[in-house]
RNA sequence: UCCGGCGUCGUCUAAUGGCAGGACAGCGGAUUUUGGUUCCGCUUAUUGGGGUUCGAAUCCCUACGCCGGAACCA
């Protein structure tokens, strides 16, 4: 029987970023003070990857007394970020069960600063003014295999390049006239270090500052000095930033900060049959491949949210995965561990049926009304239950039923005996069939001394069956959601994850269940019992209820059965 | 061909010079009015080669493999 208590967050794995961050604080460096911060661009939905930084991130303020962690919009490009999303990022983040405590911040709360170093280092002489196309700072800036070159503007006079710079802010020139530039090192193996852009002119209307400004910072040059005005000790992101950090610390190198940020990498999630690009998930959207960023078959926060996870179960999936510096694919099934693990421990138990199949009792009165006691928890029957009516009609599952049983089948088939769960033992007799030959209806008897399940004389049957009334089911809307991908690794062959989707990653079922769901508010999660785990989704209306499957149970019968 | 990073069970992850451990997955078994849960058990790993050392997954050298990097994106 099962004596799991509530779910409770498993222990945290040791992580690298932790112990820099102990060691930290143990030499005292930064006066022992430690902030981390979320970073989003405001672009879109976010993620279980996401999730992950959100929980490295936050949670080390748990892990770590008196560390703090901000929220930072990183909102340097106005043409592809909106209002919209800032909200559901903070929305997203709650769920998920992590505050940043009024410590939230905008990259474009800090233009005017940032504005005023770029004057400052172009004064040092250490950025300028470039007037080149886009093509020619590209060609310039050389390959893998090829130092830059540098730009016949790189000269410039630093009172030239400042005039420029004001000029470029005060909207003199047209997109594109003019960058700014770090004067750097065009012959840096580190292309990053080839004298970067810093800022480019770009008309566009911005979620916050509106038409203010038409020159915007890029992530390099904006993101360490974020990082340091805000005081963040450790500036945690993914690997692919690696090659940035000498950047980061470049400009960092150029203005005294106390505390000074510390960039540290870590691999971001990948799951298997799963696409995690912010870019992917957004064209999934706009070509209407999923109803919206919270579809719930999307692997984005608000989709999860809407499938029935808990963000406890994200939580400790984040938990287990551990962080580390190698890039690898996590088993989606461990995910799906996490969800049935919480799930077991805190849903109610009831009865519904996905495709029903008729069923009459052939030796039931018409005018009989049983009805049976069963426990919302029925391994912990102290929290209550409800009452199932009976009836010389009923539903069960088209599952579990087979006119020719395969070996090993415990279910219905004719001749043979199940139980229907807290009720009887009923016998299948004749099987009905309509003129093409599919079942249409089951002739059965039941055990009337086999009330509650058991029968009198002792004999056992193998299985167990649900089932409701057909006269007091209430119908749903049952949506029942596979993998969206039919492959491990979406797109791997391709080059395009588009071309492994799964068509049938949706199946709409009209399903019945017991009356006691009727009244399910929208939200509420439930065990079906033998079925799945299901949530009421916000479509539901009065009298027509719309339930997702969340995920099914573990089915060890289904999984021994050969394709 | 350049720069940076990473190589531990099928997958993810521990070990910080001293018994290669855990989780998921898989496979058995027990219990079960959910083919669920719970419990018990089992299989499986340090990329190769050299070196240092009493002792190496860990340090050094080397080879190989994988990932990332050539936006006025983040």
């Amino acid at each position: 029987m099962n004596k799991t208590p509530p779910t409770a967050e498993p222990e945290k794995l040791p992580n690298f970023v932790l112990e820099i961050v102990e060691r930290d604080v143990a030499t005292g460096k930064n006066d022992g003070k430690v902030m981390t911060r979320f970073p989003p661009e405001p672009n879109g939905y976010l993620h279980i990857g996401h999730a992950k930084s959100i929980c490295l991130n936050f949670g080390l303020t748990q892990a770590v007394p008196g560390a703090v962690c901000n929220l930072r919009f990183d909102d340097t490009n106005p043409s592809v970020e909106e209002d919209e999303y800032v909200r559901a990022i903070q929305e997203d983040i709650r769920w998920l069960g992590f505050d940043w405590n009024g410590r939230l911040y905008f990259a474009s709360d800090y233009f005017e600063k940032l504005y005023a170093i770029a004057e400052k280092l172009t004064l040092e002489g250490k950025a300028y003014v470039d007037s080149q196309s886009l093509e020619e700072i590209r060609e310039g800036r050389g390959s893998f295999y090829k130092p830059g070159r540098v730009s016949p503007f790189r000269d410039r006079s630093a009172a030239e390049n400042l005039d420029l710079l004001r000029r470029m802010r005060a909207g003199e020139f047209p997109d594109g006239a003019h960058v700014l530039r770090a004067k750097i090192d065009m012959e840096s193996p580190n292309q990053n270090m080839r004298d970067p852009v810093m800022y480019r002119i770009k008309r566009e209307h911005h979620h916050r500052t509106g038409d203010a400004w038409c020159i915007y910072p890029m992530y390099d040059f904006a993101h360490g000095y974020s990082d340091a005005f805000e005081g963040v000790t450790h500036s945690v992101c993914s690997l692919e930033f690696e090659n940035h950090r000498p950047l980061y610390d470049w400009f960092l190198d150029q203005v005294p900060f106390h505390p000074r940020p510390q960039q540290i990498e870590f691999a971001r999630l990948n799951l298997t049959y799963t696409e995690l690009s912010k870019r992917k998930l957004r064209q999934l959207v706009e070509n209407k491949v999923v109803a919206g960023w919270d579809d719930p078959r999307m692997p984005t926060l608000a989709g999860l949210r809407r499938r029935g996870f808990t963000p406890e179960a994200i939580r400790a999936f984040c938990d287990r995965i551990g962080v580390s510096k190698r890039n690898s694919f996590v088993d989606v099934s461990l995910l799906e561990h996490a969800v049935r693990e919480d799930l077991n421990a805190r849903c109610r138990r009831a009865m519904g049926v996905l495709r029903p199949l008729r069923v009459v009792l052939e030796n039931y009165p018409e005018d009989q009304a049983d009805a049976f006691e069963a426990p919302w928890f029925p391994e912990d029957v102290s929290r209550g239950g409800r009452r199932l009516p009976f009836g010389r009609v009923l539903f069960i599952d088209r599952e579990d039923f087979a006119e020719t049983p395969p070996k090993g089948w415990f279910r219905l088939s004719p001749g043979t005996e199940v139980r229907l769960r807290y009720a009887c033992l009923i016998k299948c007799e004749r099987v009905i069939k309509d003129t093409l030959g599919q079942v249409v209806e089951l002739r059965c008897t039941w055990d009337p001394e086999s009330r509650g399940g058991n029968p009198k004389d002792g004999r056992k049957v193998k299985g167990t069956l649900h089932w409701v009334s057909e006269k007091h089911s209430t119908a749903a809307e049952v949506r029942l959601y596979d993998r969206l991908y039919k492959t491990e690794h979406p797109g791997e062959e391709s080059g395009d994850s588009m071309a492994d989707l799964n068509g049938a990653s949706l199946e709409t079922v009209s399903a019945r269940l017991e009356p006691a769901l009727a009244s399910a508010p929208v939200g509420d999660r439930l065990q079906l019992e033998r079925v799945g785990y299901f949530c009421v989704d916000p479509d539901s209306r009065q009298g027509a209820l719309v339930l997702n499957r969340t995920i099914g149970l573990k089915d060890s019968w289904a999984a021994k059965q050969p394709k």
